[in-house]
DNA sequence: CCTACCGATCGGTAGG
DNA sequence: CCTACCGATCGGTAGG
């Protein structure tokens, strides 16, 4: 291997603050990573901080690209939805080691970086309240939602995948986008009260 | 204050490590907490995992109880699995630090405490299978749901609520547990594939 | 429960 | 990118 750049710093970075977290993965830890002494790192970067945050901005920048997709995206709101569905279920399978830090050590960026990342997220969150708020006015889903609520447990049962989903299972990463569209908009029922009416 | 004991530190380790994580707490940082020198938090515990061990082992306790109630519950399914959405979220919201723990830094167990751990949560699982399975079976749910994945999104969506739901906004955990009953069996979706029949 | 302390490890720097 | 090193902090112990 020739000499390492800060992406290659970067890359280490993602995978062991996923695997033993910020505070439990030490610079010497993510130079033995890339053979490297620990003091090497710091010809790449100033901090360890900076990794982190590097890791969380570029995990950041793929949410905000998705939801600037949806958002001019004409469809349905289940259509749209979907959409929202499939790529977030995308970002979070592609790099899992990236989404992991992201959604679990974004609490240890220092002050400016945490407050600018989760504000990103809630604005990126707005996205999935704008097409189930479009839904409701559409008819297409129930009028009496809480589409804030609602926007939060689809976030949360999205993000809970990078807990136990593999892409080499009995699902690959879009036939599981397939069954949580299916399960957000139709339910686990048979819809016997509309069905028996 | 008196003396404090082993309890005390515990109670100062769920909060400590829910908010910090297990590697972002030091034993000076649970002492200054309880008003004592880090060393003297070794009179009451052999180590800092100990610790952990016991947040998480009280935590796991509560699961089971839970899983043993609705084993023995007789009902439908929507019923079974209304009481065990109720319960999970009990659990989450009635300690809130300790299900974070739990949640969040089972992994840095030692490893024989994180197998048991791991095993017991497998079997919590089993319960939300189960009930789902009944469902199926009886005509309550779509027959064609792929089981263990259904449970593993409902569980996902129930514990991703730690990560933004408060009991002082605009829903109680109560009112909380019946729109995530309502969204899981009924979802989103106005059933017009059923209506329009 | 504190004082005093242990060796190990931490993030990070200087100088080459 | 390494060697050599810094002060600070880590989990933990001994002795009272």
């Amino acid at each position: 291997m020739t000499r390492k750049n800060r992406s290659d710093v970067v890359a280490a970075a993602r995978v062991l603050f996923a695997e033993q977290g910020f505070h439990g993965t030490s610079m010497r830890d993510l130079g033995k990573e890339l053979g490297l002494m620990g003091s090497s790192l710091y010809s790449h970067v100033v901090s360890k901080d900076e990794l982190l945050v590097d890791v969380v901005r570029e995990a950041s920048s793929r949410f905000q690209v998705l939801a600037d997709d949806v958002r001019q995206m004409p469809g349905t709101a289940a259509e749209r939805l979907a959409h929202l569905i499939h790529g977030h279920l995308q970002i979070l399978t592609e790099d899992p080691h990236q989404a992991r830090t992201f959604l679990n050590e974004i609490r240890f960026l220092p002050e400016s970086e945490r407050k600018e990342a989760v504000e990103m997220f809630d604005l990126y969150q707005q996205t999935f309240r704008e097409v189930i708020q479009q839904g409701c006015a559409s008819g297409e889903f129930q009028s009496e939602i809480d589409v804030a609520l609602a926007a939060n447990l689809v976030l949360s049962l999205l993000n809970g995948t990078t807990r136990w989903f593999s892409p080499h299972g009995t699902h690959d990463v879009s036939s599981l986008g397939d069954e949580i569209h299916q399960l957000l908009t139709t339910g686990l029922g048979n819809s016997p009260a509309v069905s028996l009416q």
